[in-house]
DNA sequence: GGTAGACCTGGACGC
DNA sequence: GCGTCCAGGTCTACC
C-alpha cells in the first residue's frame, strides 16, 4: 500500500530526517545511500506496521509505503502521524523573512531547514529526550536501542524490528529492570513514572502537539516531568514547535563559545542572550544556524 | 532563588 | 586488565 502526502512548499524531506539525531535513534532506520527512512510502528488497533518513507517525486511532500493492508481508519491514522512527524504543513515563511537578512542563515529557505523529525507520538520523544540528558549521544542510542528491544512489539514479518514501546506496555515493567537490564540508570524511575502517569490517564502527553496554551505555561508543565529539566523542556518545546526557548546543553556552550566569545568558557545566559533578539524563532535560529565551530554528535558516534 | 552534591554510564587514560 | 577520572543534565537538600 501507498500514500503520497502533499507538504507546504519549500520542502526537503533530507532536510527533515538530517536535522537532528533523531533518524539514528529506534525505531528509526536510516538507509544512508538512498535517504530512505523505515520506521515500524505501532497503530491504535495494537497492529505493528513497518513503514518506509521517501522523497516523493519532485521532492514537494512524501511517499508512505508500507506492506500491510490498511483499512481506511489505519491508513487516515498513518497519514496523520506522518504529517506530525515530518511536519508536512509547518509554515515559516516568518522565520525565512528574517533568515534571508542573515548571513548565518541564508541558506535557510533554499535548504528548506525549519522542520525538525519527530516521533509518532509525543510519549516517544519525552522519553528519548530524557534519554539524551547527562549522557553521551551513544549512550542515548544505546538506551534508546534497548528500550525498543526489550518491551516494543515487534513486526509480524521481521520480529527482529520492534515499534517503540507503548505506555502501557512500559508501565507494567519495574525499576529494577529498567535500571538493570535496560540499562538506563538513574533515568529508570523517570521513564517508569511517565510511562506509569500515561498509561493511567493522570497525563495527555498527545494533547500537547495541539493545545494553544502559551509558551511559558506548557514549558511549566513539561518541567513539572520528573527528569525533564530546562534544556529537556526547551528540547521537547521545538519539536512541538515553540522555538522561545534555546535548548542549552554542552553542545551549545561550545558552539556559541567559538562562535563570539574566542572559545573562553561561556554560561547558558550568553546563549540566550546571542540569540534573544530572534524572538518567537529563536530556537530556530539557534538550530539551523551555520556554525564557525563544526563540531556535532555525528562526531561522536563516528568516532 | 542559588548552590553543592549525588545520580549512572562509558570512554579515556595511566599503571 | 584494573582502577581512576571525567563528561553529560537533573534532582534534592540545604542555606
Amino acid at each position: 500500500m501507498q500514500l503520497n502526502l502533499p507538504a507546504r512548499p519549500p520542502f526537503s524531506f533530507s532536510s527533515v530526517v538530517r536535522s537532528h539525531g533523531w533518524m539514528q535513534l529506534a525505531p528509526f532506520i536510516l538507509d544512508q545511500d538512498s535517504g530512505d527512512l523505515r520506521y515500524a510502528h505501532q497503530l491504535a488497533s495494537g497492529r505493528v506496521v513497518d513503514l518506509l518513507l521517501q522523497a516523493a517525486p519532485g521532492g514537494e511532500g512524501v511517499r508512505v509505503k508500507t506492506g500491510a493492508d490498511l483499512d481506511k481508519a489505519e491508513a487516515a491514522e498513518v497519514a496523520r502521524k506522518v504529517g506530525w512527524m515530518l511536519g508536512l504543513d509547518m509554515d515559516f515563511s516568518t522565520f525565512y523573512a528574517r533568515a534571508r537578512r542573515t548571513p548565518k542563515l541564508a541558506q535557510a529557505e533554499a535548504e528548506a531547514r525549519g522542520r525538525v523529525l519527530r516521533s509518532a507520538t509525543f510519549f516517544e520523544d519525552t522519553v528519548k529526550t530524557i534519554l539524551t540528558t547527562n549522557t553521551s549521544w551513544a549512550g542515548t542510542i544505546r538506551m534508546v536501542g534497548t528500550l525498543v528491544e526489550q518491551f516494543g512489539a515487534p513486526l509480524p514479518d521481521e520480529p527482529e524490528r520492534r515499534a517503540f514501546p507503548t505506555p502501557g506496555r512500559l508501565a507494567q515493567s519495574d525499576v529494577a529492570t529498567l535500571r538493570n537490564e535496560t540499562r538506563l540508570g538513574y533515568r529508570a524511575p523517570y521513564v517508569l513514572e511517565l510511562a506509569q502517569a500515561e498509561a493511567g490517564g493522570e497525563l495527555d502527553l498527545e494533547a500537547y502537539k495541539t493545545n494553544d496554551l502559551p509558551t511559558p505555561e506548557l514549558r511549566k508543565a513539561l518541567l513539572a516531568i520528573k527528569g525533564v529539566g530546562p534544556y529537556a523542556a526547551a528540547n521537547l518545546l521545538m519539536l512541538l514547535g515553540r522555538y522561545d526557548y534555546l535548548p542549552v546543553d554542552s553542545w551549545a556552550l561550545k558552539v556559541v563559545s567559538h562562535e563570539w566569545h574566542a572559545g573562553e568558557p561561556i554560561d547558558p545566559a550568553e546563549v540566550e542572550a546571542a540569540f534573544e533578539d530572534w524572538g518567537q524563532w529563536k530556537g530556530l535560529a539557534f538550530w539551523f544556524w551555520d556554525w564557525d565551530y563544526k563540531w556535532d554528535y555525528k562526531d561522536e558516534e563516528t568516532a
